[in-house]
DNA sequence: GAAAAAAGTTGAAGCTGTTCAAATTTGTAG
DNA sequence: CTACAAATTTGAACAGCTTCAACTTTTTTC
């Protein structure tokens, strides 16, 4: 079919995500106003609309598109973990961390953690929820994998391991992307201060 | 002194105060206006925004009430723990948990949480952030007694370990108020089957 | 006790996310 | 090609948080 109206459709949709990562990263989420998007992808505030419920539905949209790229880096990780349990924990967890200012800024991180927990219900909330049990589920994949390979206590159950694994590297997270003057560096010395011990606690 | 002047603003402060918490809970953050408040504590909109800075700090001195509360029963916890170190680990996550829907409701949680992520540099924020920090210094010292009492492997730092279970109650705290259809039962549960194993890795 | 200064209160105006009824554009039928 | 129907766009209107210049109350000064 591929009528006009569909193509004109698609593109303005790519039109407003375009400018949203644009202006998101240029100004901040907060600074920018649905104006200065509509006006950027040359379509009215009520359009913009039209494609996105709300302003943090559009977030999400960026967010997502990046966490997805992380999941797809992370698999590989889960194929093939480097030898060692704190070795292959930590290569996953730096893999997540090392790209994650790739595409956001930490003011987008922060308002899209924040519109997940305000809002849980919405589609945005729920998408990033989503998102999130995912990374976690590969944590636990992760661990499983060693499992297999009798580098981690077999008698353990791999999947409270996972999750806490995860939550601690997510709450981690959130606190440096709380702290504008932290770094990466100190992200992953933060992270490997906690997790190391965990790992060796739990290879056989 | 204790002239007029301070016993009318210590008096317009309160019940503010109480107007918000009473608001609060009977409508949900989100649906009071500030003019409700400002209506209910008999002063103007202008006034309200005298005595807090923004609608959200309003809520975070709800929410700091709670936590001082729950810090000072945590401390009785860790001033005697329960044999046994999952037991006493749990015995204290309890005691969070528990009491959290006492004052506040998922959403003014959810709200809360929001903010001080979204907001980490206002006074709001950190004053949240820092009640967070002594939550979890309040679980690295409860390790500390443990190890004490010979409970805890000597050779294992009680810091990063404090760190790591707090933030795991924290995030699954937070996948707890997300989630309004979650009991406290199921909470209980959840961090128990993530908690016990490591409490278990950790006994001497 | 009156006048001046200091502190605090007030509510209308401003700003921005969101809605919705009218207008426009695109697709379809005869 | 014209008339009609369906889908989409549009921007003015609305709602609620926040600001601020004018006003009121309390304190201080003489």
């Amino acid at each position: 079919m591929a009528g006009l109206r569909e193509k004109q459709k698609a593109d303005r949709e790519r039109r407003i995500l375009k400018a949203a990562v644009t202006k998101f990263r240029a100004d901040g989420y907060r600074a920018v106003r649905i104006e200065d998007l509509a006006e950027l992808a040359e379509v009215s505030v009520g359009t913009v609309y039209n494609y996105y419920q709300t302003k943090g539905d559009i977030l999400i949209a960026v967010v997502a598109m990046e966490v997805e790229e992380v999941l797809a880096s992370g698999a590989r990780i889960v194929a093939d973990p480097p030898l060692g349990v704190d070795a292959a924990l930590l290569a996953l967890i730096f893999e997540y961390y090392d790209h994650s200012l790739e595409y956001l800024s930490k003011e987008m991180w922060r308002s899209a953690m924040a519109l997940s927990i305000e809002a849980p219900g919405t589609p945005n909330g729920r998408r990033y929820s989503a998102l999130d049990r995912r990374l976690s589920l590969q944590v636990t994949d992760l661990i499983l994998a060693l499992q297999a390979r009798g580098e981690v206590r077999a008698e353990l159950d791999a999947r409270p391991l996972g999750e806490l694994v995860f939550n601690n590297l997510n709450q981690v997270f959130i606190d440096f992307v709380k702290d504008d003057a932290m770094t990466l560096e100190a992200l992953r010395d933060r992270v490997t201060a906690q997790t190391r011990p965990l790992a060796q606690l739990i290879t056989t």
